[in-house]
DNA sequence: GTTAGCACTCTCACCTGTTGAGTGCTAACC
DNA sequence: GGTTAGCACTCAACAGGTGAGAGTGCTAAC
């Protein structure tokens, strides 16, 4: 790969990126300046196919970059593009206004990298995996509900409500309190979440003769954070259907359907740790639907820790540039988000 | 309309949904044994045309249904479909499965109905006007945060935590609870949502001298009961995507962008007093975009009081009797459900 | 009122010829 | 030896044309 292949590789995936047709030498030779014509293009393409970086969809047609000369692209080609200043006053002030519950930061990122990107963003919540319990209360509520309130280290709350038939005094209720902060505080918060339950119907069951009868109905109530440590937020699905490559119904349906797999989405946003922005191109992510598709993602986190991922799916086609700027600058400032939110507890 | 003109209403409705043809006269005549020949049924077809219950969309092919044809159908033909026990259990299955939280009932209840019927469910979550605070609690949370724990009548719970930035004493929190106390038990929850920050503000304020330096900032954290007021579970947009009718990436195009509009998708389950079950076919929609699709709804209630709808939207071309079925029967599930929750409450 | 028969219409699928974009190759040029 | 002009060749896309098939409306007979 000399430097005259390398600049035409790079205004090959530029114009098509661009205009979403594949690109031949003439228009290469008018549109960019290489200084020369058309047929020295047309051989050096000749090579460029050689060496697998574009690829023909058929003999009359131009090329388009293949997956492997994305990759090339990404890695060495592509240049940083800033943000406009238009662009970067909208994000932060999204972010500057505090008064917000951190779900909906997360979903407001999420609609505004899709909407800045014109391509699907997604948002995995932060999730709990190291985050350990730090604050247990028992509040009797009502005569029959027992509210457990937990809130973990990195300050997320989280509730559940116990319901049960016969009526429970303060006394038993601070000694019950007693006993699940002994168990419970500093433990991880996924196994407190899994625990919990065994641990509130042996309380139950010591108290009482007949647990089964006494603990009929268990319900859990209440938006539990807990739930939200798998959640992935999802917006501008719509988006794929404006991408021309996506114009066939079949192709599309079966990404439309992957993307709402939860447990897909999650594993597709699962924390790369290696860098600070990654992309997947076409059939490097985990789903063969999506081989006409890249995902830029990025990790934010809290003192180093990875606590979740925001990510923009696309076509292979994608203004990478510009998305791994625009993914890269909110996964910054949703640290910084966090950060802010820690440092008091 | 006589008889005949409703069986042969009734015939290529059921035709046209099964096969998503236009009906010719033969087919029927084959097909459904009305007892005449097609020829006949040309002419009556001819006089259902006039009367606009069907159209042509050529004048060399069968008939479909029009908007009034459908309405028609579904207000006089339809016949109650009974559910097969198999899919009853799984939608009581579903439910008996106590130990999960309320936002998780009704999103596997959204996931349930899309898979189903095939087409997109929706879930519109119980909001809750009318709902009343029940309990308050203020708790210090680590050293400089205030989590104030609220639980309605209903039995939904809500946190928020506020930070500041000097310590409070036991002393100050319970006096402001008291405060809160008297300020808001019993009054509509929506209120409290919108004056609780403000009223906090204040408390602040008194407290200390300058409200601005200290509370510089508020950050609501934690899952809030009270967002969730809003929202719409939507499951299955790419349901759409299966539908013969909806081959055509422009045509679907507009309505998944429309279902990405929480707004309008709130608008659209706004709950319909009238009856159990509503049925709102293409323009009586209140999206043009939607002019091709149907929507069938059933609120949820509690104590006769309309608390949340569930919906399933498909095309005009729905299998109404089934889709009415299950969201019927989902509905009624879902009220008893929170008939059970707020017995003890 | 019902039905068989028939002419008519229109879509759809298929074929065909044409156009234009783009290539690969060759030979000439610097 | 690299570069370029020229040219033959290939193939997708488009437009126009044709035939088959589905379905209708109308008419006349039952």
């Amino acid at each position: 790969m000399d430097e005259r292949k390398r600049k035409l590789l790079k205004a090959i995936v530029k114009d098509y990126v661009d205009t979403a047709e594949p690109v031949g030498s003439r228009t290469i030779a008018k549109k960019y300046d290489l200084g020369v014509s058309s047929a020295t293009i047309r051989n050096e393409m000749s090579d460029l196919e050689d060496l697998g970086y574009i690829e023909q969809p058929h003999v009359s047609a131009g090329r388009i970059p293949s997956q492997k000369g994305y990759r090339y692209f990404v890695d060495y080609l592509m240049e940083k593009e800033n943000i406009s200043p238009g662009e970067i006053s909208a994000i932060n002030n999204l972010f500057s206004h505090k008064l917000i519950e951190i779900d909906e930061i997360l979903k407001e990122s999420c609609r505004l990298l899709s909407h800045l990107t014109n391509y699907t963003a997604l948002v995995a919540l932060p999730h709990m995996e190291g985050d350990t319990l730090n604050y247990l209360q028992l509040l009797l509520v009502g005569m029959n509900q027992i509210l457990v309130v937990m809130v973990t280290k990195n300050g997320l709350v989280n509730n559940r409500v116990f319901d049960f038939q016969s009526p429970i005094g303060p006394d038993v209720l601070s000694q019950w309190e007693q006993h699940l902060r002994q168990k419970f505080l500093k433990m991880n918060i996924a196994a407190v979440n899994e625990k919990l339950l065994d641990e509130m119907t042996k309380l139950f069951a010591g108290e009482y003769e007949n647990p089964a009868a006494v603990i009929a109905k268990k319900v859990q109530a209440g938006a539990m954070t807990g739930g939200s440590d798998n959640k992935v937020f999802l917006v501008g699905s719509s988006n794929m259907l404006k991408q021309p490559e996506f114009q066939d119904i079949d192709k599309v349906k079966y990404i439309l359907e992957l993307l709402e797999q939860d447990e897909r989405m999650r594993h597709l946003m699962a924390p790369v740790t290696e860098e600070d922005v990654n992309v997947s191109i076409g059939l490097e992510l985990p789903y063969a639907e999506m081989k006409e598709c890249s995902l830029v993602t990025a990790t934010y986190s809290v003192d180093g820790k990875i606590i979740g991922t925001v990510g923009v799916l696309g076509p292979t086609r994608m203004a990478y540039s510009r998305t791994v700027s625009m993914v890269d600058y909110v996964a910054k400032q949703l640290s910084d988000i966090f950060k802010i939110r820690n440092k008091d507890s």
